[in-house]
RNA sequence: GUGGCCGUAGCUCAGUUGGCAGAGCGUCAGGUUGUGGCCCUGAAUGUCGCGGGUUCAAGUCCCGUCGGUCACCCCA
């Protein structure tokens, strides 16, 4: 066991082979798909001015309040390692004015939680997240739900279902809360410890709370929306009939209750039944930030891709590994050796993946990391090989083996040329 | 921040009332002086997570701590 100094700290991971492949897999197919929906990609920093993440959020929401990693930098400002990434985008969004006011941005990349880790959840943990600005109408939340759902069918994830509510307008939220209070305080003795402290912190998470005993209570409440005014409920109607144009199969909920400040009209959230306890893989919802003056309005979503990939191999578990287009050199002697460096490189400008093992060793311990390779085919250049003029090609698969000269295994090897050098299961 | 379970070889794990540190897989070498996968033989690899305590003696018991995991709070 490795001591404690090689360990990442807790709840972040070193990511590497085999799992960085599907990584890699998720992340070419979502920048394909976004593109398609005239997505472009924005890059902001992971470190912004606590301020931001503190106006963004509320200061009252729990990701401010005891999860966020903040401190002072030398000068003594004071930072924050972002813990989602829309206010970073807003902020990028802020300062573009209006060149960015129709802007269709995506970013991906790690957020900071200071939470105890679990199922799907890591203290450093990564989002893929997509922001339409502007779009003041309910059919840009229909579209973008439409593509964070083509998204995630994309990887292969057929078991997701969207549950969608409205938080109304800013007024609308506020007095649903107080109403939702006042009828649950009269039931107040027959609700769990943990709803009896959420009527004074957050009334709405009583909603969803999993006791049998409250979520009857909660069965018996007029539905939030009906809190709603008329203004919040026809927009509501309107997303769900472009959602049903868009042929996106949903749920409306009711009790869904997302957690930061900057949400109004459409919430939403996918969940996915390999999740357990954690079954939400992603979220998103309208929003109105008000960023050093500038008002912004926008819709977008935040996909978990740790969550996504513990869904995705309960759906598909991995598939055994197929030979890799990679072709692998095996000598015999001085002179082989350095042909073979030749070689290689020749194939490598190729565009075709090629190894050797550069220490000296055995045949039998060649092949057998060319097998360990998963090479398709090993050429054998030996002391026959240079008499005879010729190579040796070995098909490892089937165990064939064919002599060929120069040219002709350049000409078999061009099969497995390609454009860019991504070796891909 | 709170709680349950766990931490022994690269990996998965066994280790009895406290008494010499183990297995399987993997790795390396040989069986085959030029051939991988299957088979056979052999070899290497350990601060038993870390620190302290009890004891003639601790992987084993006690305390602390770090980490993993699952759950709570909350969230993606």
């Amino acid at each position: 066991m490795a001591s404690e100094e090689f360990q990442p700290l807790q709840g972040m991971a070193d990511l590497a082979a085999p799992e960085i492949a599907r990584w890699q897999h998720i992340e070419a197919q979502a920048r394909n798909v976004l593109s398609r929906y005239g997505f472009s990609e924005v890059r902001t920093p992971i470190l912004e001015r606590l301020e931001l993440f503190v106006r963004s959020l509320g200061d009252e929401t729990d990701v401010v309040q005891k999860e966020m990693y903040q401190f002072e930098d030398r000068g003594g400002r004071k930072l924050a390692l972002r813990p989602e990434g829309t206010a970073g985008v807003m902020r990028y969004v802020a300062a573009r004015g209006q060149d960015a006011q129709d802007a269709r941005l995506y970013y991906i990349g790690p957020m900071f939680r200071s939470e105890r880790p679990q199922a799907g959840r890591r203290r450093q943990f990564h989002q893929l997240g997509a922001e339409a600005i502007g779009a003041a109408h309910p059919a840009a939340d229909a579209e973008v739900i439409a593509l964070q759902l083509h998204l995630l069918q994309s990887w292969g994830l057929s078991q997701c279902r969207v549950h969608i509510n409205t938080r109304g307008l800013g007024t609308d939220r506020v007095n649903a809360q107080q109403q939702i209070r006042e009828l649950l305080l009269a039931k107040r003795e027959l609700l769990c410890v943990d709803c009896q402290r959420r009527l004074d912190t957050n009334v709405l998470r009583v909603l969803d709370c999993k006791n049998p005993e409250c979520a009857r209570i909660v069965s018996a409440l007029p539905p939030l929306t009906s809190f709603m005014s008329a203004e919040a409920r026809s927009y509501l109607d309107e997303v769900c009939r472009s959602l049903t144009a868009l042929e996106v199969p949903f749920e409306l909920r009711p009790n869904l209750v997302r957690g930061l400040d900057y949400y109004q009209h459409t919430v939403w959230e996918i969940t996915h039944p390999a999740l357990g306890a954690q079954d939400a893989i992603a979220g998103g919802g309208r929003y109105l930030l008000n960023i050093g003056g500038r008002a912004i309005e926008g819709v977008g979503f935040a996909i978990g891709l740790e969550r996504s990939l513990v869904a995705l191999a309960a759906e598909r578990p991995e598939s055994p590994p197929d030979r890799l287009p990679l072709v692998w050199f095996v000598a015999q002697g001085e002179r082989a050796h350095e042909e073979g460096l030749r070689l290689l490189q020749s194939l490598r400008w190729r565009g075709i993946a090629a190894q050797m093992c550069v220490d000296r060793r055995s045949m039998k311990a060649q092949f057998r990391a060319a097998d360990r390779a998963k090479a398709m085919f090993v050429v054998v250049r030996g002391d026959a090989e240079l008499e005879k003029g010729i190579f040796l090609l070995k098909t490892l698969a089937t165990g064939v083996q064919e002599e060929l000269d120069l040219p002709s295994l350049m000409d078999r090897m061009k099969p497995l040329e390609r454009g860019d050098a991504v070796l891909l299961r």
